[in-house]
DNA sequence: GGCTCTCCGCGTCAAAGCAA
DNA sequence: TTGCTTTGACGCGGAGAGCC
């Protein structure tokens, strides 16, 4: 057997216990809802059969357990939640709002930690960070100090000098910023942040990039930005989309990683969740024991 | 040492979820 | 409706353990 052969196989047997986990639920108080669906499987918006994930496998315990205790339970609301793709976040939050103490809440974006290449995070807090199309890291500092890591390289061996200059009459607020580009074509483009998209190259051996301060109300976030010029020939439009592209793949590379971390934590906190609900069980089991025997003494 | 098995993390794609 | 985010699924490669 494959690699694949045999991880397709775990997953799929993974499929069947949650599958049966899902069925053992329908003999319970949640028939109802999954009888909506008509079967085991969700029905998702597109028609298709999907198999239920362990989100919603959670969720459908959790909605389980609160019936129990609360004896009231909008089905509506239950089968809204079961129609949806769950998120961990959200699951894991809303499990910690109700068991305070137990279930650790995920963080929302710590994007100063989390945000920051790991060749910058050692360093000064920088105040923008740009990554150009080559990979490098791009960091000001509050000081106005810029510095650039390569993205292979390990801490300040990747730092290379760059020249600010201020000469001329820049406009207000501006910061005119020149950068020896060192690639094969001598292109260099920054991402920038939303707010401070204006990026200008002077022609010449080297080229120069003008990010002013952030006075826009565009919204924050990280925007590629433009090669200068028009973008009308065929060639630039299709390195926009190569870009375009690029930026869609870096951000999605950083949302799966995001995402594979919440959802390990996610397991962890269901996991001591289990570990918890067992020792109460055996601590009820023990005490129906013992009242047994008050209630019931033994005819000798 | 080489081989196999198993686990893990990553990058990518596709589709669902969601907010404007 | 649209654009962005989130997550399941897939394939790949690396690392560690066990076996020969």
């Amino acid at each position: 057997m494959s690699k694949c052969g045999r991880k397709k196989y775990i997953r799929t047997n993974l499929r069947q216990m949650t599958m049966e986990t899902i069925e053992s639920h329908q003999d319970g108080r949640v028939t109802d809802s999954m009888a909506e669906g008509g079967s085991a499987h969700m029905q998702t918006q597109t028609g298709q059969n999907s198999i239920p994930t362990l989100a919603q496998v959670a969720t459908i315990a959790e909605t389980d357990e609160s019936a129990e205790s609360e004896g009231v339970i909008d089905s509506h609301k239950r089968r809204e939640i079961l129609s949806r793709r769950p998120s961990y976040r959200k699951i894991l939050n809303e499990l910690s709002s109700d068991v305070h103490g137990v279930v650790p809440k995920i963080e929302e974006e710590k994007s100063e930690e989390e945000g920051t290449p790991p060749n910058i995070a050692t360093m000064a807090v920088p105040t923008s960070i740009y990554q150009t199309s080559t990979g490098q890291y791009i960091a000001i500092a509050q000081g106005g100090a810029i510095q650039i890591s390569n993205p292979g390289s390990d801490g300040v061996q990747g730092l290379q000098a760059l020249t600010m200059t201020n000469s001329g009459a820049p406009p207000p607020g501006a910061t005119l910023v020149q950068y020896a580009a060192q690639s094969a074509d001598g292109t260099q483009q920054f991402f920038v942040p939303g707010s401070q998209v204006v990026v200008q190259a002077a022609t010449g051996d080297m080229p120069t990039y003008q990010i002013p301060a952030p006075t826009t109300g565009l919204p924050q976030g990280v925007v590629m930005a433009a090669s200068p010029g028009s973008l009308h020939s065929p060639q630039q439009l299709a390195e926009e989309a190569t870009r375009k592209r690029e930026l869609r793949l870096m951000k999605n590379r950083e949302a799966a990683k995001e995402c594979r971390r919440r959802k390990k934590e996610y397991v962890k906190c269901l996991e001591s969740r289990v570990a918890v609900l067992e020792v109460q069980n055996k601590k009820l089991i023990e005490e129906l024991e013992t009242l047994r025997d008050i209630c019931s003494p033994k005819a000798d």
